[in-house]
DNA sequence: AACAACCTCAACCGCATCAGA
DNA sequence: GTCTGATGCGGTTGAGGTTGT
């Protein structure tokens, strides 16, 4: 969809308002207003922006916002072919640890992974008719999905005895820690994956 | 043209965790 | 050690667009 910017929206749930502060979508001068105030405080301290922009929205709403939509270099829709493929790669492995898998993805967001997996991966599968991942979100709707799939991760791993338990738990964690991220991870990623699936 | 089914995605909610007082 | 507010995450909802009949 087209999204983009300035119609920031037109579309997207309507609520009925909230006595105090806004809600629903979010207009292009909403949008403006939380860029700017993000410019000066920068994408922390969001109550401070929530106040300071007078955007009458909660910190949470600003955040996410700001996360989702204004950030710079989000990429939006038309996700590759390959794109895809290392979203499954990483589902398979991770869960549904959608802010890891995106941070795998330059530029997606957690968001629009979990909305594509949502609706698009997970319709694939079913078709396909495999229920192994069984981590569509509908069926499990658990926190602890996560830890789950790790459970499953050390499962998996030859010698899961007690001690190395929080171990692998960890080193997963780390594993998928690429706090610093540059160009090449994806193709890098795809290329491991390649190897461990 | 009208309607229904399907699809997309923004935004909300609730909960867990973290950090500072 | 406990409390409290901030932050982050995953699940869910539902409006609106698109496509098919």
């Amino acid at each position: 969809m087209a999204g983009a910017t300035a119609n920031a929206s037109i579309k997207g749930k309507q609520r009925p308002p909230n006595k105090k502060l806004n809600r629903g979508p979010w207009t292009a001068e909403e949008d403006r207003r939380l860029a700017k105030a993000v410019d000066i405080d920068g994408p922390k301290q969001w109550p401070i922006i929530a106040a300071k922009s007078g955007l009458n929205r909660c910190a949470k709403s600003c955040r996410l916002r700001w996360m989702n939509y204004l950030r710079p270099n989000i990429k939006r829709g038309n996700i590759s072919d390959q794109e895809e493929d290392l979203i499954i790669r990483l589902h398979k492995l991770l869960g549904n640890r959608w802010s890891l898998i995106a941070a795998r993805l330059p530029s997606r967001t957690d968001n629009e992974i979990k909305n594509y997996w949502n609706y698009h991966l997970r319709k694939k599968k079913l078709d396909k008719g495999f229920n192994d991942v069984g981590n569509s979100t509908r069926d499990m709707g658990s926190k602890n999905d996560h830890k789950n799939e790790e459970k499953n991760i050390r499962a998996n791993s030859s010698n899961g005895g007690e001690e190395d338990e929080k171990a692998t738990v960890d080193d997963v964690d780390d594993f998928f820690d690429f706090s610093n991220e540059n160009p090449s991870t994806l193709e890098w990623v795809t290329k491991f994956l390649e190897y461990s699936g």
